[in-house]
DNA sequence: ATCTATTCATAATC
DNA sequence: TGATTATGAATAGAT
């Protein structure tokens, strides 16, 4: 914010790391308390230093009371299902956080394919190919989700058609018996199949 | 902030209050997960607004998670005054988090992508990770040519230096053996460096 | 810790 | 709400 425009990454020099760690831990918790005193808000908030010691504030009442609080709040809106709601996250925030990453993202594509004329730094271009990696990344988790989540279906479609399956090979060898004593137990070669083609039963 | 400056205690007017929280709410999160980020360390905070509403962050897995690590470190050895839902908890947070993940990248590559409000196929992504795969790769042969750019350059630079000082040092030698004939050959212990700091030549 | 040049956040305004 | 802008705050880097 002073000096030399922040990198929104750990910071690497660990002198550097702690030294902003403890100004900006002063700066948020004052923030903290600023918010709840002017919009009569009730805050809770703990910080974990990288080396494990505690900060925390609760602006009302102790944290224990907040975090009651917190759990019956959240307890109640656990129940599943609701996919496409948003209760909880702004998702105006999450847009403006990602807006950055993405502007940094669309001047490298532009620049990549649609013949733009501003050099990138090489610092620009650090930030994009870990934007890229990460994006790739979570990428890869839904991929592995969808396919894990038909891989299933299947599995149950599988076991569907088999018990179908079984009992209609059943069926048949009752009716095959009934109808044609003599043949019992003397030809299995032309015996109806045992694994029937999927199509045959419309299971949806 | 702006225009004014704050006044620390509850904000009168409902609608100034109303914004003020807003904004600020906003600001607070920013700023806590950019703590976290920057500083590698793990926060969680919630903000209840004056009429009950919810807004929470947890930089590093779930609010439950960093709760009971609160509540470990806080209180090493009381009753646990929370009796509920230790088993499933694993589950349910992993679960959480890739929630939490897929909304972050839907949203993102929606944005991306110029506002598309469909879900992605498995097609999709994959069409997608390879592109991203390709981009990486573009951006990865940029940065390999700004170096070898820089490196030249580099070399370049050295090169002008050497044959500077050559040059003076030949200099040096002729005006010695000029001026003072008589120390000829004999002493070449004392004789001026032959690397010459590079700050001796503005070359720009 | 303190200082200062900058960037950032945001109150007021539209 | 969503932008815009002027200004106060926060803070990165230097001392």
């Amino acid at each position: 914010m002073a000096r030399g425009k922040v990198q929104l990454k750990r910071i690497e020099n660990p002198v550097h790391r702690q030294v902003t760690f403890c100004k900006r831990r002063a700066g948020l918790l004052k923030k903290a308390k600023e918010l709840s005193v002017l919009c009569d808000a009730e805050i809770g908030l703990f910080i974990f230093s990288a080396h494990g010691k505690l900060y925390e504030l609760a602006t009302k009442g102790t944290m224990q009371g907040l975090i009651e609080r917190y759990m019956k709040f959240s307890r109640g809106a656990q129940p599943e299902a609701a996919p496409e709601a948003h209760p909880l996250l702004d998702a105006k925030e999450e847009t403006n956080m990602l807006k950055q990453e993405i502007q940094t993202l669309q001047k490298g594509i532009r620049h990549l394919f649609g013949g733009g004329n501003k050099t990138m730094t090489i610092d620009e271009l650090q930030v994009l190919e870990k934007n890229l990696e990460t994006w790739i990344y979570h990428i890869r988790s839904m991929k592995m989700n969808i396919m894990l989540q038909e891989i299933q279906a299947l599995k149950d479609k599988e076991g569907t058609l088999k018990a179908a399956n079984k009992y209609l090979h059943d069926k048949i060898v009752e009716n095959t018996a009934i109808s044609n004593f003599a043949q019992f137990a003397t030809d299995t070669s032309n015996s109806y199949p045992l694994i029937i083609q999927d199509e045959v039963f419309q299971l949806y």
